[in-house]
DNA sequence: ACGTTATATAATACAATCGTTATATAAAGA
DNA sequence: TCTTTATATAACGATTGTATTATATAACGT
């Protein structure tokens, strides 16, 4: 159909994987610092398999990097992913309140 | 569980509307002109209803805003949606390559 | 008034997503 | 080796998302 395609799929996938709330802060928590598992199955009101099923998406997309120490896996966010600097500017928009520009 | 979940939650049904090819596609059209739905209904290979409905999903939130005229209905990107910033950084990622930092 | 064009809504089917419970694997420590 | 702790996978069910077809509404032109 068009060109671009590829791009738009690609864009709207990673939207995807950023459109659940879970992972939302699952980033929003690693973007401040290393976690493991076991912090986000303490973090929220899920299973430990759902946990591990959320950071399995974000790992399989490179969006995370993970590493193991002893019986624990850390998680970080991978600073090299593709989209790393619009995962940074979602982030940050949800940081801030997002205020008007005011004509002052 | 955390104060800041409102915002997480608005974020993730924000993404959540640009998580579909389909509308980015739309959005990304209607960051050039203005489009009327019969536009969108050549342009896609899906239903007009199927189209209406997506148009429907990005005016609910406010994202984009319609104009009737005689009997077209344009639609346009809202520039006053609290999210208006963090969509054009989004459409703009598409158009361009991502190239990585070279450390030149 | 009637037919055509543009768009919206309703009903429904199918696929994807996300949760659960049960179970498996891996590492650590007694 | 056995138990415990940390994590992953499998099987399944409920909910949601997205498509379709059929039909309704709104504006236009004759």
């Amino acid at each position: 159909m068009i060109e671009t395609t590829n791009r738009v799929d690609e864009m709207s996938q990673f939207l995807k994987l950023l459109s659940d709330g879970t992972r939302l802060e699952i980033l929003r928590r690693l973007h401040v610092r290393e976690h493991c598992v076991c912090d986000f199955v303490e973090m929220f009101d899920i299973s430990q398999p759902a946990v591990s099923r959320h950071l399995k998406l974000l790992r399989q997309s490179q969006i995370i990097l993970e590493r193991r120490e002893r019986q624990w896996i850390h998680f970080r966010i991978n600073p090299d992913h593709p989209q790393h600097e619009l995962l940074l500017t979602i982030l940050n928009a949800m940081e801030l309140p997002t205020i008007p520009n005011k004509s002052c």
